[in-house]
DNA sequence: ACTGTTATCCGAAACGTTTCGGATGAATGA
DNA sequence: TCATTCATCCGAAACGTTTCGGATAACAGT
């Protein structure tokens, strides 16, 4: 409503010139320490906010992360994407309150990268975050090209080229898969992703090199992202000749979906079935019995993506990657 | 990577002033058919991308819708801003593709306001929608002191003074309450928020008009957002001399806190009792057996919320409300 | 031939900020 | 005393866009 309040205003009511305004706002070097505090100190009083638009106009820099969601991906589909929005938007918020985090649904894959394109062309943007990685990722090829800073969550084919926050999924599925064996289990199936997710091949070839250290043959089964698919295959597997005895699921969805098909097969889980998930639904959403998940922090891994893409490009590409937790519940027996 | 295009360089290149171009681009009438193709058409060609800032810097118009996101408000512990921020971004992508959702979270609640301010001032955003509204509720009463355009999801003590969408809450719990008495139950208990969300008291006024218009006394409790306050709350009911046989729940956590409960005391639901949630979960978290529940499409919410926002301000503030689904499925028999 | 109208284009200013290259005056060195 | 340095400050240009107020030329009416 008031007209806003400029650096030509505080210069003018200061009696200083706008640059002078702007160098001891900037804490510069070359503006005296008292006229610098007089000037913070009336910016501060009268609550003058810098304009956004013109800054950018003039560094060119945009303060904000751009994050671009892509529905015919089936990053709507569970939980996974919007948690990881909430937990990126609280750790840019703490590393750098001046920055924003701008959102954007792409309702098609054709659309995605114009989306970038558009994004960086428009200035509206000066690094990305890109999630679910693919081995061959477009997105990535399209950055990299670019030249346009990003970090990644989850590796890529190219994961020496770029920056990229990730889960060590191999490690916690070999973890999740040993368990079982070591609980005595040797019909193991796998329920992964039918994708071509970078993580999903991480986390069959976990379960892969957990089962033949063992000696047991793997077997798994992939399915299209949701619980319809997953039950499905849960329902076929335990009516088959040698059901196996337990289950390793790449989403805690799938790993509910066999925990519905395996009650209606009249098995009780956790005692004639042993499931483990992976990391989508947050602690609050347990049910009877509780699920035997890998966590890993949302927060860490927010903040690690926010640290990477806040740092300043050049050098080589830094990476950090953090370790799955196995939970042991209920459904673990 | 390559130098950002600009309306120069396209004038250089066409041979055309730098007016000409930006008024072809725009549409206007006093620029020949002619040249006002050919400009598009090279535009197009080269892929040309206004740059936001100076536009923005220019017009005063960001092209930007704020979001913000409070977690003292609990706004993280359930899924109803993340889905409603999802559906948010889809809606505006369909609505006006070259407008952009700024989100942004706040940790503390005294820190809300500023935030508000911050973006104000500092020109991030033209207008904001702002979720969860209270009775009494402080957003609200700053932005239209301060004349910011914006639309809230939920009504407000102030509902005629602001453009508002809403779900009709009251109607959907009378449905639901009037479902159960129809069903032959006379003891429901309804499980409220123990909040000032101005739904909270909307969903109290559904239970209370449907009880009482049925000559059957209220007992509604309340409790704190989440499964474990929703859970105790359950238990201490089923235990009680006088145990209900019907829950009406606030929320589907509420909802499957109470199912858990009713199982753990022996109790089958959908057989010894009666449950109906309102709105949280994603269709497919169904469990078994499977929750009726009071569902509404945060599609349509969104679109309606975007439509409002995106509307010249101006005029007497517009609103829509609408109806709630009651979806009967197996808790309800 | 003169005026008025219309269609088409353009110069220049402005938005609010940052930053380069000085300008000013005081303090310092000889 | 004069040149040098230093600490402070400032003018002006620039970022890329929009838009106001013309400018130009062609054309119509008289």
């Amino acid at each position: 409503m008031p007209p806003n309040i400029t650096l030509k205003h505080l210069a003018s009511q200061l009696g200083l010139s706008v640059t002078t305004v702007s160098r001891a706002l900037g804490g510069f070097e070359d503006v005296s320490v008292a006229t610098r505090e007089r000037v913070q100190a009336f910016a501060n009083e009268v609550g003058y906010q810098p304009n956004q638009s013109a800054r950018r106009l003039k560094t060119g820099r945009t303060s904000s992360v751009g994050y671009i969601m892509n529905g015919a991906q089936g990053d709507f589909r569970d939980q996974f994407n919007t948690r990881l929005l909430v937990a990126l938007g609280q750790a840019l918020h703490d590393a750098a309150p001046e920055h924003d985090l701008i959102v954007t649904t792409v309702p098609e894959d054709r659309d995605e990268l114009d989306t970038y394109k558009r994004f960086i062309d428009g200035g509206k943007v000066d690094s990305f975050v890109v999630a679910r990685t693919r081995i061959q990722d477009p997105r990535v090829d399209f950055l990299l090209e670019s030249g346009f800073p990003f970090v990644t969550h989850g590796r890529t084919g190219r994961a020496d080229e770029h920056a990229w926050v990730d889960t060590n999924a191999t490690d916690g599925f070999v973890r999740a898969t040993r368990y079982l064996i070591d609980s005595g289990h040797r019909d193991i199936l796998f329920l992964n992703f039918f994708s071509d997710l970078y993580t999903a091949v991480e986390r069959e070839k976990g379960y892969h090199d957990a089962m033949q250290a063992a000696e047991l043959t793997p077997m798994s089964r992939h399915c299209q992202h949701g619980y319809a698919s997953a039950y499905q295959a849960a329902c076929e597997a335990l009516s088959s000749a040698t059901p196996p005895t337990a289950f390793v699921c790449a989403s805690d969805i799938f790993a509910y979906a066999v925990m519905e098909a395996a009650t209606e097969s009249g098995r009780v889980p956790g005692k004639d079935l042993a499931i483990i998930g992976a990391d989508n639904l947050p602690a609050q959403m347990y049910r009877q019995p509780s699920l035997s998940t890998l966590e890993v922090s949302f927060e860490s891994v927010s903040q690690a993506l926010i640290e990477l893409v806040l740092a300043p490009a050049g050098g080589t590409p830094r990476h950090r990657c953090f370790d799955y937790e196995l939970l042991l519940r209920d459904t673990t027996g």
